[in-house]
RNA sequence: GUGGCUGUAGCUCAGUUGGUUAGAGCGCCUGGUUGUGGUCCAGGAGGCCGGGGGUUCGAGACCCCUCAGCCACCCCA
């Protein structure tokens, strides 16, 4: 048994698991097909550089946390670890002619070595939209406009906060961040060590940090807030008076930070209380270097980017699959009968089940287990009449139907 | 990568300070019903106690290693 477990950190996603995965990739494209987002599939591989480029030499999930091999021709690849890099990519490659904006949602299985957790896996699904060629703070908008609909749709509404904040543009994040750097480098020793590590690799992002002592020292740090220009404010501004307009709640967390250079603007981030300490349900913000740093045209995007396997913790069972009518003969000329009658039901539609071997009681116990609305008995006697018995499973109650008027009389359990 | 907790039947779990052939409930199968499911009754199958090594007269219980799961950190969806 311990040799045939799938391998650490993946899962067989059962029928019922997989129920709710579709019940939530097809909400989301339901919506946003009204927001107008067509869906793009990209390779579940890529060079390796792909991700190099757009997550940065140095971050966690290139240095630790991606499954990088060599194919037969010594080629670096690397499994996708997020979607965005392959968006990105797909769109230098493919789609840089296309007259924009380009409103793009993917969805798919990403891949991080990582140690587990509730919500986290090693294989895991994400679904994510990706909006390019609109510098205008109502991109943004949109996007998180469109993030709180399909939140709504799946019901976690009342269970997720939206957080949002600005990062600035790019000089402004820049010139903040050296400040910042100074600042801290005067509190070296008073930082967790995670943090001093944070302070060479990723400074924007100890204002994320658990750490009772550094938040004490963040207290008296420089806030971006007080550097934006007045364009990265108005900006701003225009976000939040945006997501007003279009109804959707937020709460300002000035500590939300993106470390990557090509993140500037808005950052935001919907987070839940349910889910231990993996509270981000769903997260974006602006990226508007990210094409050019792969190599392509300067074109402004914003997206996000959410993952299923936490929403599926939160979101209410969906419904079933539609309850079969059973069909049961009884004896070899019933079970002839039986198969035409069968397909003269599912081309009508109707949900058929037909057992494959049994007795009456046996089929009737399977029927039963399929969760059959009716069964549809067929034997000599009914054969003989040209008709069939039909048993409502739920009340046991039966009536006798001619062959000719089963859809008529079916009917009734669509 | 770091730290803590946990692995006994398909599932949820019991199993006394180490002591004979390892248990329950649910589920599954068979029968009570040669043409009637769910309820009920009777019976049955199914475990190298995650794997390996060690201590012991004796290990499901104790020790070490390993694999897997859970929780937290890091990071992130």
């Amino acid at each position: 048994m311990s040799d045939l477990q799938p391998p650490r950190g993946t899962h067989d996603l059962l029928p019922e698991d997989q129920r709710r995965h579709r019940h939530i990739t097809e909400t989301v494209l339901r919506i946003a097909g009204l927001y107008g987002y067509e869906e793009i599939s990209t390779p579940i591989f890529e060079a390796t550089d792909v991700f190099r480029r757009t997550l940065g030499e140095t971050s966690d999930i290139v240095t630790k946390e991606m499954y990088v091999f060599e194919d037969k021709k010594g080629r670096s690849l690397a499994l996708r670890p997020e979607g965005t890099a392959g968006v990105a990519r797909a769109f230098v490659s493919h789609l840089r002619s296309k007259p924009l904006p380009l409103k793009l949602f993917y969805q798919g299985p990403m891949f991080r070595y990582e140690r587990m957790q509730k919500g986290r896996q090693r294989q895991f699904h994400q679904f994510g939209i990706e909006l390019l060629g609109v510098p205008e703070p109502l991109g943004d908008v949109e996007v998180i406009t469109m993030a709180a609909h399909i939140l709504e749709a799946l019901g976690v509404a009342d269970k997720v906060t939206l957080e949002i904040n600005t990062l600035g543009d790019p000089d402004t994040r820049q010139a903040y961040r050296d400040i910042l750097v100074a600042f801290l480098k005067g509190h070296r020793d008073g930082l967790s060590k995670d943090s001093q590590d944070r302070l060479d690799r990723n400074p924007l992002r100890i204002f994320d940090s658990k750490d009772a002592g550094d938040q004490e020292i963040l207290k008296d740090a420089p806030k971006l807030t007080g550097h934006l220009t007045p364009a990265s404010q108005d900006f701003f501004d225009t976000v939040k008076g945006g997501l007003l307009a279009a109804g959707v709640n937020y709460t300002l967390n000035p500590g939300l930070v993106r470390g990557l250079d090509y993140y500037c603007h808005t950052a935001f981030e919907f987070t839940t209380e349910t889910l231990g300490a993996q509270g981000a349900v769903l997260a974006g913000g602006r990226y508007d270097g990210l094409i050019e740093a792969m190599g392509g045209p300067s074109t402004p995007g914003t997206g996000w980017a959410a993952g299923v396997e936490r929403l599926a913790l939160m979101i209410a069972e969906p419904p079933g699959p539609a309850r079969p009518v059973a069909v049961v003969p009884i004896g070899e000329a019933a079970e002839a009968e039986a198969l035409s009658l069968v397909q003269r039901l599912r081309q009508a539609g109707f949900p058929v089940d037909l057992g494959f071997a049994g007795n009456l009681k046996k089929r009737l116990d399977k029927a039963n287990k399929a969760n059959a609305v009716a069964a549809v008995i067929l034997g000599q006697d009914e054969l003989e009449k040209q008709a069939a018995t039909v048993r409502d499973m739920e009340t046991g109650e039966q009536t006798e139907i001619k062959l000719s008027a089963l859809e008529d009389h079916l009917a009734r359990y669509r």
